[in-house]
RNA sequence: UGGGGAGUCGUCUAAUGGUAGGACAGCAGACUCUGGAUCUGUACGUGAGAGUUCGAUUCUUUCCUCCCCAGCCA
């Protein structure tokens, strides 16, 4: 059982040795840096990751984390992870767990910079009273609905609160009742005294502390006011003294009240914010809200499913964290924003894969094949190539036999033009074997092919032929008496639309994909596979890249399909048929 | 219809006044004990107009389209 506890073994990669190599690819980011670094504004750059933990860590994630770890990287500073823990009702510690999880996985690594926003909670709390004596802040009474009436609308702007002349002594002790935990939640908020006429809503008096009596997973009943975000996010960067505050683009209307925060408070150091396009994936979301929903209703097995665009959900799938710094470094990073095609993704996971998976033989739809010629009970230890593309990769013994199983798909007792596959009368070459060739194809009652009868030719052991014949086609096979029974699980998109949210009811779930995962039972791989260990990855040759599911037992081993290799077989078969 | 952003091959992304380039996807071919990989070739783009200039993706201007913002979420 030991086995399956951890990665380990030929398939595997050694996460935490692995370390994220340098980009050569510019953009506006580096341009900007390069820039402070030219003119003296900087000796060197600190970044921030900064998520939330209120949910698993997707790839939309990671582009910013390989962006902000990358940059500290490639200058040379250092970047941070802080959680942007600031609303005890959402946040939890499997959260936090999981995403530096993810982060290492992903070949990352933060040192001794962990923090929390939370960390600066009395910090925080200072800056606030420091807001309130400046007369840049007030205690406000509105309901939350009076709150809305009040703020005015996109093209109107908003009125003042009856609270917001109050004197700077009056807001200062409510501020700190509101702290004792005199109130209610809701009953009262502290706001920034900025502009309610700003033609940006977020300068209209912006809420900047909140009454939340809810035990916080860090600093449990300590507080029972929390600060928000736009408040907490600019101080905690001037607080790390972090340089370039990298965040997406839907925050960039933010970025006059993160100025105008550290302005007023005069903080040593003032980080610049910069925006950046949040990743999109074609057939899959990215929402957080979403990727919950999907976990909370059970249309996934959890936030690893391997279905799922989370960190954790490809890692069990069998993306490589390479393979995933690729893809990031390769879709680049600007301000337009942008829906990438997941077919780049699983380029980046096959030009992985194909370097470092080793080469096995499985049959995931099998049929039985009896070599007739074939000595009963004799079996053959045959040398088979662990890997092409790695010559160290050595080779292995694979057990052959007169009885074995080769995928249904590859014998057609009519087969089309230009199939190479086996068929009545036809030879083809057994991978690392013999050439065979089928006699007869044996039915059943309601015709249904049940076995193939071929005949091997002894001369050909290793799958070659002195005579110069040729064989068009070649086929993976395992041994019946030897192979290991598994279960396989083949995975499509979880959506049958390129954007989910394009509906007609509005609810992106009428377009979840109802073959989004086949479960096949028996498949049968070579022997070997018995060792595997959880996240181990192969080649299944022919057919694509797999790896062990957690799910899987001693008894039953479970591959998951990370990705097919490219079929152009299936390609030229659809053409084909069109005509 | 307020404010803030963005528009370059099908999709991402370069070119910062001087030959519009790369990657993925597509197509065609070569090669191959994986119809994998690899290699070669090929097609495809500056949202529109006006202006400045010898020369504009780049500068100016008008327009068009798309995205974000009215949480006591981040």
């Amino acid at each position: 059982m030991s086995n399956l506890n951890e990665a380990g073994g030929a398939g595997s990669q050694k996460a935490a040795s692995e370390n994220a190599p340098v980009s050569v690819i510019s953009n506006f980011i580096k341009d900007i840096i390069n820039d402070d670094l030219k003119s003296g504004k900087h000796a060197g750059i600190i970044t921030r990751f900064p998520p939330e933990p209120n949910g698993y860590l997707h790839i939309g994630h990671a582009k910013s984390i390989c962006l902000n770890f990358g940059l500290a990287k490639e200058y040379g500073g250092r970047c941070h992870l802080r959680f942007d823990d600031t609303n005890p009702c959402k946040e939890d510690i499997e959260y936090i767990e999981s995403i530096e999880r993810d982060v290492k996985w992903l070949g990352f690594d933060w040192n001794e910079h962990l923090y929390y926003a939370s960390d600066y909670y009395d910090a925080l709390y200072e800056y606030a009273v420091a807001l309130i004596k400046m007369d840049k802040a007030y205690v406000c009474e509105l309901t939350n609905e009076e709150m809305r009436e009040y703020r005015g609308t996109l093209t109107e702007g908003g009125k003042h609160s009856p609270h917001r002349d109050r004197p700077v002594s009056e807001s200062l002790e409510l501020f700190e009742r509101m702290k004792k935990g005199e109130f209610e939640d809701g009953k009262l908020v502290l706001r920034a005294k900025i502009d309610m006429s700003s033609p940006n809503i977020n300068m209209r008096d912006p809420i900047i502390y909140r009454i939340r009596h809810t035990t916080h997973h860090r600093t449990g009943d300590k507080w029972c006011i929390y600060p928000m975000y736009d408040f907490t996010h600019c101080v905690s960067d001037a607080i790390e003294k972090i340089t370039h505050s990298i965040c997406t683009l839907e925050f960039e209307d933010h970025r006059p009240l993160y100025d105008w925060f550290l302005d007023v408070l005069k903080t040593e150091c003032h980080p610049r914010q910069i925006e950046f396009a949040r990743l999109n994936l074609t057939f899959t979301v990215m929402s957080k809200r979403k990727l919950l929903e999907l976990v909370e209703k059970k249309y996934v097995s959890g936030w690893d499913d391997p279905r799922m665009p989370t960190i954790s959900g490809l890692r069990r799938r069998g993306y490589t964290a390479e393979a995933i710094r690729n893809f990031c470094e390769m879709i680049g990073v600007a301000k337009s924003n942008s829906t990438v095609d997941f077919a780049m993704l699983e380029y980046c996971v096959r030009e992985d894969l194909n370097k470092k998976a080793m080469r096995v033989m499985g049959v995931l739809k099998p049929l039985k094949v009896v070599i007739t010629n074939y000595p009963d009970g004799q079996v053959e230890e045959l040398d088979a190539q662990n890997n092409p593309e790695d010559e160290s990769a050595g080779t292995r013994k694979i057990p052959f036999s007169k009885v074995i199983y080769i995928e249904r798909d590859d014998f057609r007792e009519d087969p089309p033009k230009q199939f190479f596959r086996l068929a009545p009368g036809r030879e083809v070459r057994l991978k690392h074997a013999y050439y065979i060739k089928c006699e007869t194809a044996v039915k059943d009652e309601k015709g249904e092919i049940t076995e193939l009868h071929c005949t091997y030719d002894p001369a050909t052991k290793g799958g070659w032929s002195d005579d110069g014949r040729k064989v068009q086609g070649t086929l993976h096979w395992v041994s019946a008496a030897h192979a290991l029974e598994c279960e396989v699980r083949i995975y499509d998109q979880l959506f049958t639309k390129s954007n989910p949210d394009e509906t007609a009811s509005g609810d992106y779930k009428e377009n979840l994909n109802e073959n989004s995962l086949v479960k096949l039972y028996p498949c049968y791989v070579e022997p070997g596979l018995k060792s595997a260990k959880i996240e181990d990855r192969y080649q299944f040759l022919r057919q694509g890249y797999f790896c062990l599911d957690s799910d899987s037992t001693p008894d039953k081993l479970i591959f998951n399909r990370t990705v097919s290799l490219v079929d152009t077989w299936a390609k030229l078969e659809k053409k084909i048929q069109k005509k």
